[in-house]
DNA sequence: TAGAAGCAGATTTTT
DNA sequence: TCTGCTTCTA
């Protein structure tokens, strides 16, 4: 019991101690919130509570395994039964393989991601832009409407459309049994609202809940939770309003600023004590965020000294940004700094490409975090289709996407025979291939026809072997249809092909990891995994806010600080939401702060004039500490260093495409050079 | 059928 | 500016 106790301070205990009835958490950036939360797990555990009445829901998996690791080292490993620390959807995921059957379908389904449902929606030819129907669809599930209510909803006729092509997606989803990230949360509901009986069982089940990052949860969370708890309102949550920055992904904040009216008798306790950030960081952060008005209201108090000033940067372009921005943090590592320890953070992905090309140049090595994703390559999502075919061959859409991928010589006329044959017969595409052969081989060519049979004969050998063997089965993948070998002999494909060799070595593991688990497990499992992060230890990490969110870092850069960069301006802009992405952003530095500006930036093809962020004066950085960069502007007369050819006075300044060109004189030799390859002195 | 050229569209995205 | 998709041509 000590060791639970040990390093925790009075409030963090409070949190630990309070078992039953509804806690809501206020636990502010860096102020020790997983620990709190495996603390409170190892606590309940130690109170004789049986490991496996305790559930704890998270957002990521990350999240999910770090509490793991953490709640088993408080624990000494004593116990055998780890509780059930998962996401939300993994949550749903396991739910429906018991459940699913009382909808009246089969557990075998399969999960698809956003980027598969969008290729879905395509399919349905319209004029609409997909990713807006695919936006409103997860809103409809997340609201619990059916297609039919969207469709009595509906005024205008584009609404109409959307609930139309709903219907149709639904459809689909079920014809071929498969389902969303929205189902996950959606389809349990459903059921448990349905069951009266069930919903009694699992909320007893799961005596102790408890939530991470409450302030994301969205309504059908919130209805999620409400039906798990009903039995004994036992429900611990833990998040900071002011660091709810998902409202545009149906987030509701309200969520947690009316927790306490939601739940009786709710016990609040505040995490205030921030144990990352120097104070004037935290003080930058606080004034910030004291612009919102809906929020609880808490200030985050320092424990570590006063630290350095934040420093404001402000440039002529992106170009310059870029590359001062680069330098400095050259300068760092070159005294010492470990590159993991510094960060660069954008509002929007588009501002990373001035960035990324300024530390190239500068020989600086980046990773990107939250780039594309592992699972979200075309070469992996492939892989993933051969084995949902091997799987379940009547999986149109997995069909679809592979039929001519290595290039068979099945073009799109060939494949549109073919679709248009199955919909007449009212199968599956591999039903229709294998069982209307004749019907086939009068609508192909002889060629297709004969491409065809093989593909099919193909799939039914690798189904045969795979029941023997699953652990042969990526070898005999490779045999039969060669994808890696496919994707060796294309340009430029070494990224491709280590990321196929990753995947292979991802598939083995879990069959040696889980020798009892078959191939659906393992699409399954991969299904909800998001980024494994490798992380590259001479690297310095260049993300957006969001993906930020959760990690800290020494040495921080923030730029593109402008009036509609950040905050972003466009229809729905929601500039608290914005300002809490501020002070997300601020949080994230342990040290040492740097906050950049731009007066004009290239974007959407058109260069546009800027003004600076109305967050810098609202953390008071604008004011009090101002400091102005003096290397981006130059004037004739002035006195400059060059690393190379020493000290000189600058003669002449003229611009070049988006760049200043300075004739300097050194020790009287004239030459042209960069503005940027020069410091001011 | 498969590459080349031409054209629209472009926030943030834990699952 | 850059990407990804449709349309055009060998």
């Amino acid at each position: 019991m000590e060791k639970i106790f040990e390093n925790l301070n009075q409030a963090q205990k409070e949190a630990v101690v309070q078992i039953d009835g509804s806690i809501l958490i206020l636990a502010g950036a860096g102020s020790g919130k997983t620990k709190t939360i495996t603390s409170r797990v190892a606590y309940l555990i130690k109170n004789g509570i049986p490991p496996s009445s305790i559930l704890t829901l998270t957002f990521t998996n990350k999240a999910a395994s770090e509490m793991r690791t953490r709640a088993m080292s408080l624990l000494n490993n004593e116990v055998s039964y780890i509780p059930l620390m998962c996401t939300f959807h993994k949550f749903g995921l396991l739910f429906l393989k018991f459940h699913m059957s009382l909808l009246g379908r089969a557990n075998s389904f399969v999960i698809i991601d956003t980027d598969d449902k969008k290729r879905i929606l395509k399919s349905f030819d319209t004029d609409l832009t997909i990713a807006m129907v695919a936006n409103e669809i997860s809103r409809f599930k997340n609201n619990l409407l059916t297609p039919e209510d969207a469709m009595k909803t509906a005024e205008l006729p584009n609404f109409k459309k959307i609930a139309n092509l709903y219907q149709k997606y639904e459809l689909y989803l079920a014809q071929n049994n498969l389902v969303d990230f929205d189902d996950l949360l959606a389809l349990p509901y459903k059921i448990l609202d349905q069951n009266p009986t069930l919903c009694r069982q699992t909320s007893e089940k799961y005596q102790y809940i408890m939530v991470d990052e409450y302030q994301d949860t969205n309504d059908l969370q919130f209805k999620l939770l409400q039906k798990l708890s009903s039995e004994h309102n036992n429900l611990c949550v833990v998040g900071d309003d002011d660091q709810s920055i998902y409202g545009w992904r149906g987030a509701n904040i309200k969520n947690i600023l009316d927790f306490k009216d939601q739940f009786t008798d709710t016990k609040i306790v505040k995490l205030t004590k921030n144990y990352r950030s120097t104070d004037t960081i935290l003080k930058a952060a606080n004034e910030l965020i004291e612009h919102n008005r809906n929020r609880l209201g808490k200030d985050l108090q320092g424990t570590k000294e006063e630290g350095s000033d934040i420093e404001v940067l402000h440039h002529d372009d992106e170009t310059m940004e870029a590359r001062i921005i680069a330098k400095r943090i050259q300068k760092l590592i070159d005294m010492g700094t470990d590159p993991q320890d510094i960060a660069l953070l954008y509002r929007i992905n588009a501002l990373s490409r001035s960035i990324e090309e300024g530390l190239n140049r500068a020989g600086v090595p980046y990773k990107m975090v939250g780039g594309l994703k592992f699972y979200e390559r075309a070469e992996i999502k492939d892989l993933i289709s051969y084995l949902r075919i091997i799987s379940n061959p009547n999986d149109d859409f997995s069909i679809k996407r592979i039929i001519n991928k290595p290039k068979r010589g099945l073009g799109k006329a060939t494949i549109d025979k073919i679709l248009q044959a199955s919909d007449e017969h009212t199968c599956s595409i591999y039903t229709y291939l294998t069982t209307h052969t004749e019907d086939l081989e009068s609508r192909v060519s002889k060629k297709a026809f004969i491409t065809l049979q093989e593909f099919c004969q193909n799939v039914q050998n690798l189904q045969e072997s795979t029941s023997e063997s699953t652990y042969t089965l990526i070898d005999n993948l490779e045999d039969t249809f060669g994808i890696r070998a496919y994707y060796e002999a294309l340009p430029d494909s070494m990224e491709r092909v280590t990321n196929i060799d990753e995947f292979y070595g991802l598939f083995r593991d879990f069959v040696i990891q889980y020798p009892d688990s078959g191939l659906d497990d393992f699409l399954n499992d991969i299904a909800l995994q998001s980024d494994q992060d490798q992380i590259d230890e001479r690297s310095i990490s260049i993300m957006s806010i969001h993906a930020s969110k959760g990690l800290e870092f020494e040495h921080l850069f923030v730029i593109g600080l402008e009036e509609g960069f950040f905050p972003l301006i466009g229809d729905g802009t929601d500039i608290e939401e914005e300002r809490r992405l501020g002070y997300v952003a601020i949080t994230r530095a342990k040290k040492e702060l740097t906050l950049s500006s731009s007066a004009s930036r290239y974007y959407k093809g058109k260069r546009a004039g800027l003004s600076k962020s109305r967050f810098l004066s609202e953390c008071g950085v604008n004011k009090g500490c101002l400091k102005i960069d003096r290397s981006t502007s130059y004037k004739k007369g002035n006195l400059v260093k060059h690393k190379i050819f020493g000290i000189g006075r600058v003669l002449e300044v003229s611009k070049v495409k988006r760049e200043f060109k300075l004739k300097i004189n050194f020790g009287g030799t004239t030459r042209d050079i960069l503005a940027s390859f020069v410091e001011r002195i």
